[in-house]
DNA sequence: GATTTTATGTCAGCCATGTTGACTTATTTA
DNA sequence: TAAATAAGTCAACATGGCTGACATAAAATC
């Protein structure tokens, strides 16, 4: 019940097209992250691990402030798991050092060595759907999932820039979504 | 670990494209679902409510059981949603015809109400982004979604089917992901 | 130099949504 | 009649969000 077609769209905007689209999301994110929570259990690490292991391998030296901002979660929230993370040496924090109250972010060899079998799992995954779609639908893909960004995170990716310099942080695991922000951030 | 590159791949396998496909898949999906998320919140509703009204919504007349083998989550999760929806009059409940141990699911009036808001909600968002990407990446986005689906549910999917008969159950929400299943289902 | 702001962290407790385990009640099947 | 199945319930636990209230050190400002 539901869908009033009858709408004067293109094909690919019609109805139950978007509503594929929708289901489609919700499965590939579903398979896609469920391999490196595999991973993770093995280390009794959760997704909110994952994505802080992500980030400060993507962003070495980057602050407290920096991580808050990206995981979009309050500093009590990330705390939890980040003081996990270093309590157990996969993340070290050294001072800043023109600003000596930040406590700079990097992994340690074990902490790299995790982030390469998550990022793995996750890459292999991609890998093989890109591989299986061709060139083009990766464009495609791309140029999608850009779209369903809010314009503020978008300007993250320069689609289609051949060599950036390394400075394009993401995240892989989930979020629940609420910020609010009063406890911090 | 980690594909040394050199490897002979095409340009869009690059480790560095894999990387931004895994971020984009982040950040969309993240952003997909925040929509909706504000119109549960008034109804004081999560994810998980949306969820069973969406495939409740789509598959009318569903057993319990079927639910449980699309969400994969254990009944006693369920039920604490679900025995929601129902007290508050958003799912009805009746006995299967042939198996009156089965409680055959569907929307009420308010039910099927409540999900065209949550699905208006990502539908004008996918619409959006197909708009802005045209038809051409729209094929090739769902190309590779599909291709990040396990197997077994990747058959919900008959893309280029022009007019399904209606039955393509899909979810909307996010899902812990852990199953485990001792407690039921 | 004293005051205020900022970066980080911590304690305590709440909420949503997963999980396991143990049972109960109908009803269908064998 | 006995066993299996569909659904549900109670209880307890884990994860990972959140809020509120503070604490500490260092930087910035007056």
């Amino acid at each position: 019940m539901s869908d009033l077609k009858s709408t004067p769209n293109p094909l690919f905007l019609r109805d139950d097209e978007l509503r594929q689209g929708i289901e489609l999301l919700f499965f590939g994110y579903r398979d896609f992250t469920a391999r490196a929570d595999q991973t993770l259990a093995a280390y009794d690490f959760g997704r909110a691990h994952h994505r802080v292991i992500y980030f400060v391998g993507r962003n070495p030296g980057m602050t407290v402030s920096d991580l808050l901002d990206i995981l979009k979660i309050t500093k009590q929230s990330l705390s939890r798991v980040l003081s996990q993370l270093v309590r157990e040496g996969f993340i070290v924090q050294r001072p800043g050092t023109t600003d000596r109250r930040q406590r700079l972010l990097s992994l340690t060899d074990k902490g790299a060595e995790l982030e390469r079998r998550l990022t793995e799992d996750q890459r292999a995954l991609v890998a093989r759907a890109y591989k299986a779609a061709g060139a083009d639908a990766v464009e495609g893909f791309k140029k999608v999932l850009l779209g369903l960004i809010n314009e503020e995170d978008r300007v993250r990716f320069r689609t289609q820039n051949p060599a950036g310099p390394g400075s394009t942080p993401t995240m892989p695991g989930n979020t629940g979504g609420n910020s609010g922000g009063t406890g911090s951030r």
